[in-house]
DNA sequence: AACTAAACTGTCACTACCGACAGTTACATG
DNA sequence: CATGTAACTGTCGGTAGTGACAGTTTAGTT
């Protein structure tokens, strides 16, 4: 019992969630480093992802794992463990390991591979959404049998949980200063006005007609809006645009 | 310091984190009644919205305020905390009320009135996003003096985020189930699949090849969505598609 | 048995969209 | 002056989307 509620440990607990969430900690390797000084933990793994139609599409990734563990990880085919990233990044709540385990058995080779070298297979998988749509996770892995386990976690969740939501708060605040410096994926009030025409189901030639301009101008607009999107039609290029709330409602 | 560390105190916060994660805990008032059996804290509040370049539209509104103070705070004008809530909804970090309330002087009125009419101005907003993009926050206040506050917030702001995070995925499968449910009087599978791609870039032929039918039969589902979607264009029927969350990202 | 809904498919004529080639003016900034 | 951005425009050849004509099979319900 003093494991868990133990007077320095909680401090320690308390002074990391100081330092997470004051000290600007938006070095991965320092967060885990951190993490693993604070809690028995063996491993960790931030990782952020898109879903596409070929499946999860790795944007960052970031862990405590070697080298070695990564590539076998990799070659032995993200797509094994693909339903539980889906699991975990398609929701909010935590992912415990050993229950996606026994309720997906395609991925129990993955989980032997991890143990053969190992790895434990004991940990959880906190989500991690942003309002931008942007999935992402933190996953903690521990060197424990599954009833010690069990009890720590039930401990620890909420530490996991803050330190997580701050570590991804800095993630995302550092990106989000990245990404301002693009100024070109910004669509012109033309640009937002065609979308939102198209959006409403008018063709080129009615929304000439309503913004007094040349169909012309407006396959220009068009074309220019889909550019800055990323995409590669004005069906997909609407879709974004009401996900992103660009235009409005009309 | 026997506040925050003492053994029972321990015990019921992690007892009320067991019965939000593993009790279903979907109703809202029956989740405030817990927080405010368990924690020294006044009020909540939990709020979904989504953002519209014509400002933010409420979806969902739970709290533990009375309808009068329901009704102040909002002939006072949701707007003029519009900033508080759009850095709460922005955002993924935990938003201080006082460091709000410093930071947008516009606000000051919105404390005041709180404050005449007994409210406490001490409080964090937890930013609870999810994988679709739809915004949401849990905002707690509680009556302390601010010196008593920060120290309190510090011990428990991650019982909050957990118990919030907790409470805002069983919402979400909540709405999930619900959505699913209406989803079936209109879209059928197919229909919703083929708008999926569709919205994600796809032509009817790479649909085709994807889901393994003919362009021809894509086409048949294409025309069906849009007639049960009252739209003229693919354009058109994947922006109703998205607004009303008929479709997933991807 | 008859009916409905869902999934599946072909052909035709027409239109709307698309990239690629080309251009303009006005304004702001270095 | 040169460069970049925003708004504006024409022509051409090709393709993706659209409605309209037609059909099939299967499963569930009355």
């Amino acid at each position: 019992m003093n494991r868990c509620y133990g007077m320095t440990n909680q401090q320690a607990v308390l002074d990391l969630l100081d330092i997470v969430e004051y000290g600007g900690c938006a070095e991965p390797q320092q967060f885990f480093a951190l993490m693993r000084r604070t809690f028995d933990i063996a491993h960790l793994l931030y990782l952020e992802a898109e879903s596409t139609p070929e499946g999860l599409k790795v944007c960052r990734l970031h862990h405590t794992f070697g080298a070695y563990a990564e590539e076998l990880y990799l070659s032995r085919g993200l797509h094994r463990i693909d339903p539980i990233l889906r699991l975990a990044l398609g929701g909010v709540r935590p992912v415990e390991w050993a229950t996606a385990r026994r309720r997906f058995p395609e991925c129990e080779p993955l989980f032997q591979a991890a143990e053969d070298i190992g790895l434990s297979t004991e940990g959880v998988a906190l989500p991690l959404p942003s309002p931008a749509g942007r999935m992402a996770l933190l996953a903690i892995s521990a060197n424990m049998p599954p009833a010690e386990w069990s009890e720590y976690r039930r401990c620890h969740l909420r530490d996991f949980q803050l330190a997580a939501n701050l570590f991804h708060a800095s993630m995302l605040e550092q990106s989000m200063a990245d990404a301002i410096d693009e100024r070109d994926t910004r669509l012109t009030g033309r640009e937002t006005e065609v979308l939102t025409w198209s959006a409403a189901g008018k063709s080129y030639w009615e929304i000439a007609t309503i913004l007094g301009i040349s169909e012309r101008t407006v396959r220009f607009f068009m074309s220019n809006a889909r550019r800055k999107l990323n995409v590669v039609s004005n069906t997909q290029a609407v879709a974004q645009a009401v996900r992103h709330a660009l235009i409005p409602n009309i």
